[in-house]
DNA sequence: TACATTTGTGTACAAACTACACATAATGAG
DNA sequence: CTCATTATGTGTAGTTTGTACACAAATGTA
């Protein structure tokens, strides 16, 4: 057998909301091959860091931006998948919150953007599949697993985690039933703050409440939707 | 930046089934590491070949078993986790049926064997968290989507499927409750045929209808147990 | 101060889940 | 051949969960 000649890399489709909107954070390649094209932020995995290590590392190299949730998502390895020769990526999956949102928004020396997931650009490599499959695990996951706080702010009104819900299952979900359900689930802690964005009645904040949805997780309750 | 030296591997966690028992197919190590140890099969992913290619090829080569099917489960890369160095290993999944169960339970020379999950031998390399991972991972799929009719023969009684479910969920499932939802979902075919295994009322045999359930699941009808 | 806007809340009906028992068709022992 | 044993096949009532739906309360704005 001749010696492995086999790369590793690592990339990571990072997720960003806000107002209806799911965004994901691509870079605008500078070399070739698909130089000038829009990719997944990732790189070549370093001798001895873990995987996550590595997508850490690149994501704040290529991007600065601070992950909230980290989740490996699949890895790719058809042998055709990189002009340059033989490289296995090892997909991640990534949330982060408003705020860091915001700001990288706005540092877009167009080497870094957000697009929404319904106005994607041509990618490169087959990003196009990592990306299909990480808004596919999103889309799933949400609904038996309490992943949707991460990408809000740590207080946010009930109306925030509707929004977000409904645009992520793409249709529209009963205010009424949707807060029984999700009160009833008993990982929320209401908050006594108040906050009011424009006009119409204030909405009490609620926080996620990792603790007891660990606990309660132990005990064999599960979080559904 | 020094040249990247990991090496990939392939290693696949294949389940089988037979008489409420859920069994590993598991080999001896020959070489150092490990030597005369247990692992599961698996090996180096050659230059050319996709990652299910080299899965398939050494599960072939180590234990000559005719799988069934097969999906990525997780890529184990601490960069301790293989004493000769940097190794990191894309996991599978995947299932015989009880007649490569049989074979195969026989052809032993030692080298290759069943183990039902409960009998575990200790493992070579970090194969015990492998092996965990894809437990945890058959035990929560079988709910959401119709891999069980992979473990059983292509026509099956109802009560095989029945004690299969009984066996993953580790609980008691009520034999009319049980029928009438599976019933429901609409993917069995009855059979004209019956067998009987000794005493008692001879059994329809049922198949699973993969092309209607493909067809369910377009039409966004879910399995569901 | 009234109009627009958003939040907060309960009830009635439908659907799904759960618990549960007895008749039927075969085998095997005497 | 008959009776005991074993496994399959089936329906209903009660409970729980899901779904549809409308109006009052609290604020901002003209």
């Amino acid at each position: 057998m001749s010696k492995q000649s086999i790369k590793l890399s690592v990339d990571a489709v990072v997720f960003g909301y806000e107002e209806g909107n799911i965004s994901v954070l691509l870079i605008k390649r500078k070399y070739a091959p698909f130089k000038e094209q829009w990719a997944i932020p990732g790189g070549f995995v370093l001798n001895d860091e873990s995987l996550e290590e590595a997508v850490e590392r690149e994501l704040f190299e290529e991007t600065g931006i601070q992950i909230n949730y980290l989740e490996q998502l699949y890895t790719f390895g058809k042998p055709d998948r990189d002009p340059r020769g033989r490289v296995v990526s090892i997909a991640y999956f990534g949330l982060v919150r408003p705020n860091a949102f915001k700001i990288y928004a706005s540092t877009d020396a167009a080497q870094v953007q957000w697009f929404p997931i319904n106005e994607l650009p041509e990618l490169s490599f087959d990003h196009k599949d990592i990306l299909e499959a990480a808004i596919k695990r999103l889309q799933g996951k949400i609904t038996y697993e309490p992943i949707g706080f991460e990408l809000l702010d740590k207080k946010f009104p009930f109306s925030d985690l509707e929004k977000l819900y409904a645009t992520l299952l793409g249709r529209a979900v009963d205010r009424r039933n949707f807060r029984k359900k999700i009160v009833g689930l008993n990982v929320l802690d209401e908050l006594e703050e108040k906050v009011s964005k424009s006009s119409g009645r204030p909405a009490n904040l609620f926080q996620f409440n990792q603790k007891r949805y660990f606990q309660l997780k132990k005990e064999g309750i599960i979080f559904e939707i």
